[in-house]
DNA sequence: GTTATCGATGAATTCGATTACATTGGAGCG
DNA sequence: CGCTCCAATGTAATCGAATTCATCGATAAC
């Protein structure tokens, strides 16, 4: 591969009109600029990322994390992401992390190893590296969160009201005269879950049903959703609908209520969450709470390059609208 | 940040010292190594990314470009390539296609600036930047496909036998009784879908039905399956069967077929191809060809490994195994 | 006792681009 | 005509780590 030093030989310049050329066309003589072109082409020039970047201290590199890649709702997060980025000039790094802290922790070293310019995570979890790094440079530090919200959290973000969105589901089974109704979390640790179930308490005892709730624990996972949701299925006092904190568990809720022989809606509804594209096209059609994915994308990478031009100081949160979305899988209890 | 001068300052040795405690710790006195680990403990030293990229020209990246990341056949080849990947020391870049040449052809450029060691693409055209470089440097060139197997291109690959996969989706109808078949491939610029469509041609031949079959050109997403299975569902002379080049398209065919008032299986039979995680979720659960979805992401990476350590001279297209998986939409025609 | 050998370490070069600073030639001005 | 100023370009330092070659002391061999 031919360096600059091989261009500027061939057009008879000097190194720095051929970094001028690409950086700063204007401060060179427009016939200059034509010859130095010319020898790019004729020797098939690419600058060398690796030098440019030592030069520069710069990557224009974003490094993604995400606790599961093949979780429709996070890949569309992440095309959001990548859309954003690419049109800013910067490149994606992706890592899948599986929900494993090992991960999670080699890919906050690979960012202090500089490997990219910022670090954008969509897990709850801070790897301890990252707590240093954000320790010592404050909210200037390059380094966003999405979905995943917590006021503790010294990062800026992007996410949705998922206490209010789940008050809302819940205002819908009670207005629908449901009384009895269960609820699949995922884990407790994420604030993804502790928030939607907190608005799931307050809209419970707002509506005096804070008893009548069954709540079981899940993953996010469709398996964990037929396990869960079955679970509830079989206790006594069956309650008449189902609240999955995701749209996978849903899909697997559904599929425990047709193993029990039940129906859905006319016996059990069912509500969802994040509206991926899937859940318009299950039988029943799914009611769900629709997240702005590629916005929340778009949104923190936008944080991000703020951080990285210096033009934000402070912590930002953002929180973006959802949208219940309702569909054929909620309706009246049976009779 | 504390660079390798520093920790050598503060350690009381020279610079060759500390990097040699990196990268080859034999050759260091263990009293001297641990005198220089202390010291990066101090320090929090972190090797620069960009400076060893520059020495060294190698970049321990890895470029994947993928039509469509949210398509959940994908994310899961790309779950398999991230772990590979990982597993040899490698991280992965992620590039976004959907579907334009554009941006493979920026992803191109990237992998020209060396910005990654090697490049994996999980669709079908080869950009002309890297048909240059295959074109100089020959199957020693670090670039390899997944998925869609092409003779004529000069690459290694991993995928299926499409053909035959396909043929055996068709044995299975027949084999049901039904002679009516619908097809919706993909975009015939893929050889994924032209191998398939060979398959479908062929099998029904044997089976002398080749003028029953009705062919509709989808684009692999779900909504192309609500309208190209629909457009079947809807001519004179109505298969019993319809086989969607997809799982995203066999929800679409599912959707226009109750759509219709029709029922999967009874009146018509089902098949898609993936196997996608929600394939089995769906109701009926769906008959699909398994793909190895994660091995083809392994297989993918070893290939390039093996190129890029200068073990393999010769092209290898790897053919991975398929399974037809029979669940619920598949049944014998109406009498 | 002299010399070859080897293990451990340091000095200095190198990777390829960017950029601060220096230089050159010509235009503009009094 | 001489001076300033500016546009265009060149020179050379720099980014941070890897690595080649040189050095030094100690041991082994004869």
């Amino acid at each position: 591969m031919a360096t600059i030093q091989d261009v500027a030989r061939e057009a008879g310049v000097s190194t720095a009109t051929v970094s001028r050329v690409f950086s700063a066309p204007d401060l060179v003589l427009e016939a200059t600029r034509q010859k130095v072109m010319e020898a790019v082409q004729r020797l098939g020039y690419e600058p060398n990322f690796a030098a440019k970047s030592l030069r520069t201290l710069r990557t224009e590199k974003i490094l993604v994390t995400v606790p599961d890649i093949s979780n429709p709702f996070f890949s569309q997060v992440i095309r959001g992401v990548e859309e954003a980025a690419l049109a800013a000039g910067y490149s994606v790094l992706l890592g899948d992390t599986r929900h494993e802290e090992a991960r999670e922790e080699q890919y906050a070293l690979m960012f202090r190893r500089k490997e990219a310019d910022g670090l954008i995570f969509l897990g709850h979890r801070l790897p301890d590296v990252l707590a240093e790094m954000l320790a010592a440079k404050g909210p200037r530090t390059p380094i966003v969160n999405g979905c995943e919200f917590r006021p503790g959290l010294a990062v800026s973000s992007a996410h949705i009201d998922n206490e209010r969105a789940a008050a809302e589901v819940m205002d819908h089974l009670y207005g629908l005269g449901h009384v009895r109704v269960g609820v699949v979390t995922g884990p407790l640790a994420s604030p993804i879950s502790s928030d939607r179930l907190a608005g799931v308490l307050t809209a419970a005892q707002r509506h005096g049903r804070a008893s009548a709730l069954r709540i079981a624990i899940g993953d996010f996972s469709i398996e964990s959703g037929v396990r869960q949701a079955g679970g509830i299925l079989d206790e006594p006092g069956r309650p008449t609908a189902i609240f999955c904190f995701s749209d996978e568990m849903a899909m697997g809720a559904l599929e425990a209520i047709r193993q029990r022989g039940l129906d859905c809606p006319r016996d059990i509804s069912l509500v969802g969450f994040d509206d991926i594209r899937f859940a318009q096209y299950l039988h029943p059609q799914l009611t769900t709470v629709r997240q702005p994915k590629e916005q929340i994308g778009h949104e923190v990478v936008r944080l991000l390059l703020d951080i990285l031009a210096g033009r934000s100081t402070a912590l930002q949160n953002i929180t973006l609208p959802h949208q219940l979305v309702v569909r054929g899988s909620t309706a009246p209890p049976p009779a």
